[in-house]
DNA sequence: CTCCCGATAT
DNA sequence: ATATCAGGAG
C-alpha cells in the first residue's frame, strides 16, 4: 500500500512535536549487555518497566552468561521473576533461548530479525528492542502496548495487529526515526497518553490529535 | 480467539 | 472489583 503526502505529512508533524517534547527518550529498562536486554524485554511483557528493574537488579547479579540461565533449575528463576507475572512462560523463553543461543550461535546473541524471532518467547516486538537499543539497527518500529493505543488515538493506523499497525509506521515514518521514534511513542503513552486517563489538557500533540476512540471525542 | 499471571492504580 | 502494565504461543 502506497502512503498519502497527506499521511507523511502528519506523521512528520508527529515526529517533530515528539522530538521537541522528548528530546533525549531512551530504553527505561535497565542493562549492560544485550543479553541483559533481552532477558528485560522477556520480562516486560505485561508488566511495569519499574518493576522490571527491581527484579533484574539481583537477577543480573547471579545469572551472568547465557550458560548460567540455561543450567539453572527452573524453579530458582521462577522464584527470582515471580513479581513480573506469567512466570511459568517468562521462565521457558529466557531458558529455551539461552540453550538455542549455546546451540546455534556459540552464546552469541544473532543481529538478524528473522533468526531473533525464530528463539522461543521472542517476537517483532522484543526483536525489535534487542536489534535497536542494544545493536543501533532499525529493523522495525517496536509496537507494544503503547505505541498500538497511541497510533490508533492519533489515526496513524486503524488496523488491529501489532504487525500490520508496525507496518503503518514504517511506511509513514523515515527508517532513521524508528529507533528513537519508539523510545518516544512509549514514554508518551506512559506519562500524558495513558490508557484511562489521558492528559490532552498536557499533551503536547493535542493541536494536531483527532482522540481516535478517547473518551470525550472519537 | 484463549491462556499465561503478579502488582498497582482507579 | 476491574483495568492495565515495553507480549508471545497454541
Amino acid at each position: 500500500m502506497a502512503v498519502s503526502a497527506a499521511a507523511k505529512k502528519f506523521a512528520g508533524q508527529v515526529s517533530q512535536l515528539l522530538k521537541k517534547h522528548y528530546p533525549d527518550a531512551k530504553c527505561s529498562l535497565n542493562f549492560s549487555t544485550p543479553l541483559e536486554l533481552l532477558v528485560a524485554t522477556i520480562l516486560s511483557a505485561q508488566c511495569t518497566d519499574e518493576r522490571v528493574n527491581l527484579v533484574t537488579r539481583e537477577l543480573f547479579r547471579k545469572y551472568k552468561d547465557v550458560a548460567a540461565y540455561a543450567e539453572a533449575p527452573p524453579k530458582d528463576l521462577e522464584k527470582a521473576i515471580q513479581s513480573t507475572g506469567f512466570f511459568h512462560n517468562k521462565t521457558k523463553s529466557i531458558q529455551g533461548c539461552c540453550e538455542t543461543l549455546l546451540e546455534r550461535y556459540n552464546g552469541q546473541i544473532p543481529q538478524d530479525i528473522g533468526k531473533l524471532v525464530d528463539l522461543p518467547g521472542i517476537g517483532r516486538k522484543t526483536a525489535n528492542v534487542i536489534l535497536g537499543t542494544a545493536f543501533g539497527i532499525a529493523s522495525g518500529v517496536v509496537v507494544d502496548t503503547h505505541v498500538s493505543r497511541l497510533s490508533q488515538r492519533l489515526g496513524l493506523s486503524q488496523e488491529k495487529t501489532a504487525e500490520k499497525i508496525e507496518q503503518d509506521l514504517m511506511d509513514q515514518f523515515p527508517k532513521k526515526e524508528w529507533i528513537v521514534l519508539s523510545h518516544r511513542l512509549i514514554q508518551h503513552g506512559r506519562k500524558v497518553c495513558a490508557a484511562r486517563k489521558p492528559s490532552c489538557g498536557k499533551c503536547p500533540l493535542e493541536a494536531i490529535c483527532p482522540k481516535v476512540g478517547v473518551e470525550g471525542k472519537g
